[in-house]
DNA sequence: TTGTCATGCATAC
DNA sequence: TATGCCTGACAAG
């Protein structure tokens, strides 16, 4: 489920149910036992996501970085109930009340502070972090107009702008109207700017309900899952403003889907 | 039971 | 551009 918005919750939660607690930290499949050990005991000072990485701060200076990649999940449960526990769990949490299960991530390593500016470093604007002056926004314009690379594939790229996703990608180049292959150097700075200010509203959507919703007067409801899009896994079915069938190619080794009707 | 696919990304060539 | 890795859900047989 990971995009940007997923990171972000989980965040949130973290912050709901650990800040400030004491964690046991264990890793019952046992990859992840040694790592464990140097921040299991200590207190959780605080959560944050960038894009899709997690970074949970602990008051021993140490930081746990995780990314979900396409397979990790979370799973939280009170400690008092006995979920159904379905494969093998990398890291769990337990705190005072609430027990936080960890499966399939790409990433799960403990790092300093000094690593963790690295990471940082490499990672573009996240629409879902403050922008009270427009920096991020400006930083996003200028990256994008700097490439001659497709659009398509700017948004995919996490240095460009963190937190978007193949999903994210293919819904907000149709919500904008632009083609997907067209060089980020030939995008007005007015389309980017709007393009910025939609995934900012789209991901907080996300955050919001936890699901991927882009059609505006789906926003408040809880659509099935093959409603809630206008491009994204329709390759072949009608627009559903314009009737075009929806495209698919491979672009990057991802599926990318548009309307050439839509999309110019 | 087996095969394929998935909202990601790093690395080697 | 190709490959490997993380794992579960679902379709095909």
């Amino acid at each position: 489920m990971p995009e940007g918005h997923t990171v972000h919750r989980i965040a949130n939660q973290f912050e709901t149910d650990f800040l400030g607690e004491v964690l046991e930290i264990t890793s019952p499949q046992g990859r992840f036992a040694a790592a464990a050990k140097l921040i299991s005991g200590h207190k959780l000072s605080s959560a944050t996501a960038v894009g899709k990485q997690l970074f949970l701060y602990f008051s021993n200076d140490l930081v746990l970085r995780i990314h979900l990649g396409i397979f990790g999940k979370w799973q939280f449960h009170s400690k008092s109930s006995n979920p159904n526990v379905v494969g093998e769990v990398r890291a769990r949490f337990v705190g005072s009340t609430v027990v936080a299960d960890l499966r399939g991530p790409t990433v799960c390593e403990v790092i300093g502070v000094d690593e963790v500016s690295q990471v940082l470093d490499r990672l573009g604007p996240d629409p879902l972090n403050p922008d009270r002056k427009g920096i991020q926004r400006a930083r996003f314009v200028s990256r994008v107009q700097k490439s001659n690379q497709p659009i398509g594939q700017l948004l995919m790229n996490q240095s460009v702008v963190s937190g978007i996703g193949n999903v994210y990608r293919a819904e907000l180049l149709f919500r904008a109207g632009i083609e997907p292959h067209r060089p980020g150097s030939t995008i007005t700075t007015d389309e980017l700017e709007a393009l910025w200010v939609d995934s900012v509203k789209l991901l907080r959507v996300g955050v919001r309900t936890g699901v991927m919703i882009t059609r505006e007067e789906l926003f408040n409801k809880n659509p099935e899952k093959s409603d809630r899009n206008f491009v994204y896994k329709r390759e072949g079915q009608p627009c559903r403003l314009c009737g075009t069938k929806i495209s698919i190619e491979l672009m990057q080794a991802r599926k990318l889907y548009w309307c050439s009707g839509c999309q110019k």
